[in-house]
RNA sequence: UCAGUCGGCUGGGCGGCCGCUCCGGCGAUCACCGAAAGGUGGCCGGGGAGGAAAGUCCGGGCUCCACGGACCACGGUGGCGGAUAACGACCGGCGAGGGCGACCUCAGGGAAAGUGCCACAGAAAACAGACCGCCGCGGCGCGUUGUGUAUUGUCGCGGCAAGGGUGAAACGGUGCGGUAAGAGCGCACCGCGCUGACGGCAACGUCGGCGGCAGGGCAAACCCCACCGGGAGCAAGACCGAAUAGGAACGGCGCGGCGGCGUAUCGCGCAAGCGAUACGUGGUCGGGAUCGGUUCGGAUCCGGCCGUUCGGGUAGGUUGCUUGAGGCGCCGCGCAAGCGGCGUCCCAGAGGAAUGGCCGCCACGCGGACGGCGCGCGCGCAAGUACGCGUCAUCCGCCCUACAGAACCCGGCUUACAGGCCGACUGAUGCU
């Protein structure tokens, strides 16, 4: 699995579709390429010690390593933004999460090109296009 | 046994599955990403967080920059000795205070160089002075049958600072003598100042002599004295090095505007033709510089485009990057901090940042239940029994571990921390 390093494409990522969740906030941004899948993880000082930063990213790894190796799609930039709950929630959980958070990203790409979301008169904030 | 003081160590263990990173070896010489520099990818073996990695409060190494010296400014330190690469930290003494004690805590140059401050309270806060008060004398009154004395009130003059009260602090303290009352007025002890001898490297201590006491506190208010101190930091620094913009050199094609003619190509059109672009040709108008030159006139160059090369340099990459005032063991020196010698070991090096995720068993700890034993105490004639404490065994549950994550490296300090272990010492009490 190749890391994101360079902080050119986490902001690049930063504009791409967004799936938020309990304990954490997906992002996917389409490359112009066919390479491989890459991750991101941003764990910013706000959700605690340098500790708990370390634990959270750790187990955020953990879950993209074993739930996500084969769902994520080729030519694809993901970022992982960690959530102080990611502390607490227990694995599985954290892992239906991220199965969801997943879906709706590749839902969300699917229907990029629907001019109907204005005309929804819902939700203003940036939310998930569809309701799981 | 109980109570306590000080110091040190430790910071769960074993196993399973799946991963991460670095190093070495092998394999491949290939594939992928990138313009390049460079990076990613296989297999095997090995290494992989802390006592505080934290705060960044001091000190050093290392790197770059600056640099003749002195003074000033600014900052820091402040009894003495030791140790160190260095320090305000460390070690050992010294002083003051607290504790029965082990020991703990605190301040540590100068207040007779100067300035300033001392709130509130209090009469008075720094230079002596006197609110209540104490004492003497005088006048008037009270008292007395009268006079005097004693007592007492009030006014005036004078002496005093013992007592009261205020305060963080009140012009040395306590006691005795002394006195009208008092006062270092006199004496003893303590304190203070000056001084001598002895001990100690020294800070200082001990003993003695002299002085009747002069000099309130604050220097963490300014200040004075002595000593120390260049600045910035691994995002330091070194190397490699795009795109874009700008710079330099070389080469090539072209002077610029306007209209004319010719040729070629393209578009529209059946065609004639029209339009656009490029090149050639000559006409007219025209900016700047240089050259030879009397002027006219002429020549070259610039202002334009294209290509190649070079240097600086941004993003990015590589490095610095872990062998070091290093760890461990033994011996020697030292009360100690620490120093020396010998042997031995290599022990994290990430970079949007590895050292992890899930699970099982065990140990430790905490809570609860029940039972056994011991002790205390209540009830009871007694058997016994309620309650509390300690301990042991079984079962169940909880935490399934505290504080916390390297970022160039060391020496300290400070702060956070579930628990466990060890040693030295002190005071009570019991037994021998």
């Amino acid at each position: 699995m190749e890391r994101l390093r360079q902080r050119a494409d986490f902001l690049a990522a930063a504009g791409a579709e967004k799936a938020p969740a309990a304990a954490f906030v997906l992002q996917a941004r389409k490359r112009d390429d066919d390479g491989p899948a890459r991750i991101g993880f941003t764990v910013t000082k706000k959700v605690g010690t340098a500790t708990e930063r370390n634990r959270l990213r750790r187990r955020l790894r953990e879950i993209v390593r074993l739930t996500g190796g084969p769902r994520l799609r080729t030519g694809y930039d993901y970022v992982l933004i960690g959530r102080r709950p990611a502390l607490g929630l227990p694995f599985g959980r954290l892992a239906e999460d991220f199965d969801g958070a997943l879906r709706r990203v590749h839902a969300g790409r699917a229907a990029v090109k629907r001019p109907a979301i204005p005309s929804r008169t819902g939700p203003r904030a940036p939310g998930p296009g569809e309701q799981s």
